[in-house]
DNA sequence: GGATAACTAGACAGATCGGTACAGTTTGGC
DNA sequence: GCCAAACTGTACCGATCTGTCTAGTTATCC
């Protein structure tokens, strides 16, 4: 079995779709990109779309540890909570940081029952779901509702980072969640 | 004078752009679905670029304008910041609701320096001056960061709105608010 | 070393992309 | 009613899109 050239493409693919964008990226670039042939890429992928997809398993795989391997190396789960926004700091202050993969899918593929789109919404609940673990463990009264705020307050500033003109969101939406935690678990 | 057929397109340009993505609407379907010949198009608006710059701006007047007319409808500054939340709830409630016009343009042109996404960026801006006002009036101690955390939560709930599965993500970011206003003026 | 699977290059399809050319029609102002 | 501006339809350009095809090359495995 040699599945690694259809890892490195999907690996390959990841970078590309990310900076470029997904309609702004053909399979001709793809290919002269990766140095794969276009005959190897359509052998494992039938279609651009189901690239995209493995594209973004992987990157839901690769977001996922990254986030609560850094979060899980803060101590206590209530320094976990706030340790996410350490860890997207230094996300944004990467040269190469443009946003969220998934919003990026999602709004390019805008309809909710497109099989691009329900992945991206796929990986926001299993991130809900993560993070609500760690809400219950910190003792917080309504766990859910604060696993949401967070939330929104990390697509806040995953936004405002690759939008906005602020200097850090990663620091604001820190000291947001620190004034919602000092409620959230009286 | 006849601005009609250039503000027409314009406006109409903005609802497909809008519903479809900009990398996925061409020019043909743009005329086919305006009734406005390609010809036409092409007097008024030198590349396909350039309109979706007319496409932004109107944009950014629009939603400006309705964002702070909702907002002083609500009463004193204090009570005008959480309406926000309210305005955003019921855009999110709207069957066409896809999302915010400008991230998904930054999405689409994720290189800072392109003037699509340049402009997206500085509707941000905008939005964050006049919030920053009110929150000035409200009596923040700290207007700044106050402006900052609250649009946090807007553009959360906004990307949560259109990705997540979440019930109500406007009512989320105004509870979170309500939590933030109330150690930001004490 | 021979079979088999994976990979390659490159031409090709048919559609669509942004944008132009051209010749004819509608419209508004006076 | 006339002139100019605006607009229309349509054909066209070269490039690019996703995806296919063919024919030949490279690995891998026993």
């Amino acid at each position: 079995m040699r599945p690694s050239k259809r890892d490195e493409l999907v690996r390959k693919a990841l970078e590309i779709f990310y900076r470029e964008g997904f309609h702004a990226t053909g399979m001709d670039l793809l290919a002269a990109e990766t140095g794969i042939s276009k005959t190897t890429m359509f052998k494992h992928f039938r279609t651009k779309e189901e690239l995209i997809l493995a594209v973004l398993r992987l990157r839901d795989q690769d977001f996922r540890n990254w986030l609560f391997r850094r979060m899980a190396e803060a101590g206590p789960p209530r320094a976990q909570l706030l340790a996410m926004f350490d860890a997207l700091g230094e996300w944004f202050a990467e040269a190469g940081f443009r946003s969220c993969m998934f919003i990026k899918a999602a709004s390019e593929y805008p309809y909710p029952d497109h099989p691009i789109h329900a992945q991206s919404a796929e990986h926001k609940r299993l991130l809900y779901l993560q993070l609500e673990k760690v809400a219950i463990a910190a003792g917080a009264k309504d766990p859910d509702a604060l696993a949401r705020k967070l939330l929104l307050l990390k697509e806040g500033a995953i936004v405002t980072a690759h939008l906005g003109h602020e200097a850090d969101p990663a620091a604001d939406a820190k000291a947001a969640a620190e004034e919602l935690l000092a409620s959230a678990m009286a």
